[in-house]
DNA sequence: TTTATTTAGTGGACTTTGTCCACTAAAAAT
DNA sequence: ATTTTTAGTGGACAAAGTCCACTAAATAAA
């Protein structure tokens, strides 16, 4: 293991660090912070969501996602139904607001990706897919 | 631009954001948070840095980084003098303790980036590098 | 089956992180 | 000579995140 490889990939986690800072600070107009998106992420992505779900998903401290959840129910993004298996559990899910916002939100970063890489030819943009995949592959597990 | 493209970069943007997001958390043991951190890399990259370089390099609130070189240099870590050229101007650098300080993190970071590729064969880290020089070199400029 | 333990979530109190704005002082422009 | 811009500081605050004690249900152990 070189001391080179990792001094490169620490150069490019700096790059990457900065480059998504970047497109978050824009986004950071919305009412909303990135942990509550991200939360109305998992909550659209996992259907029928459960808050320890979503807290294992993020990495994100239970009193703090309870919180955020609070906010989310408050301005009716997203529902809350007792689960029928479990007493203790809540089950999440999109309100039809919810989830026009988060289709708002979605479309507004994907116009923003698109800003990205707009100056890129077709082929260039297949390589920088190529090889976004290509790294998920090789880190995927742990 | 397909939609299939800006969607395969947002899942890589996803990835990265988590990965990165784990590794920074484990560093958080240090009495310094990552600002702090990058301010002193910033530092001791630029060697005689300013204050307003350092602002425009991170992109970070000058009263923000006010407060972060004020911290630095109660702890001996950072040395101030004024500028020369630009009596508004303040000259910045590491101290003999904020270099080795500055050394243990980045040995700390180095080794936690190494931990993460150990399992993947020379070929393997190889071909990381490799991609992410690339992605670094399509997205460079904007 | 009652008692202990684990799991799911909430809320108080707090720290850390970051932002906004008004300010001083020097430099540069008019 | 006066205005405007640039460099940095500090007060006051907002946002983000953490720690801990708590309730209540589910599961395990005795």
């Amino acid at each position: 293991m070189s001391i080179k490889t990792i001094q490169e990939i620490r150069a490019f986690n700096r790059f990457y660090t900065d480059l998504i800072g970047l497109l978050n600070k824009h986004l950071l107009n919305s009412a909303y912070s990135l942990s509550e998106v991200r939360v109305m992420y998992e909550i659209n992505t996992a259907r029928e969501a459960q808050a320890s779900h979503i807290m294992s998903a993020m990495d994100i401290d239970k009193s703090y996602l309870s919180r955020i959840l609070k906010k989310l129910e408050k301005d009716r993004l997203i529902a809350r139904k007792a689960s029928e298996q479990d007493g203790r559990a809540i089950v999440l899910s999109l309100t039809g607001k919810g989830e026009k916002l988060f289709k708002e939100l979605t479309n507004a970063t994907e116009d923003q990706i698109g800003g990205l890489i707009s100056h890129l030819n077709s082929k260039q943009q297949q390589a920088l897919v190529a090889h976004m995949q290509a790294i998920r592959k090789i880190l995927q597990d742990n």
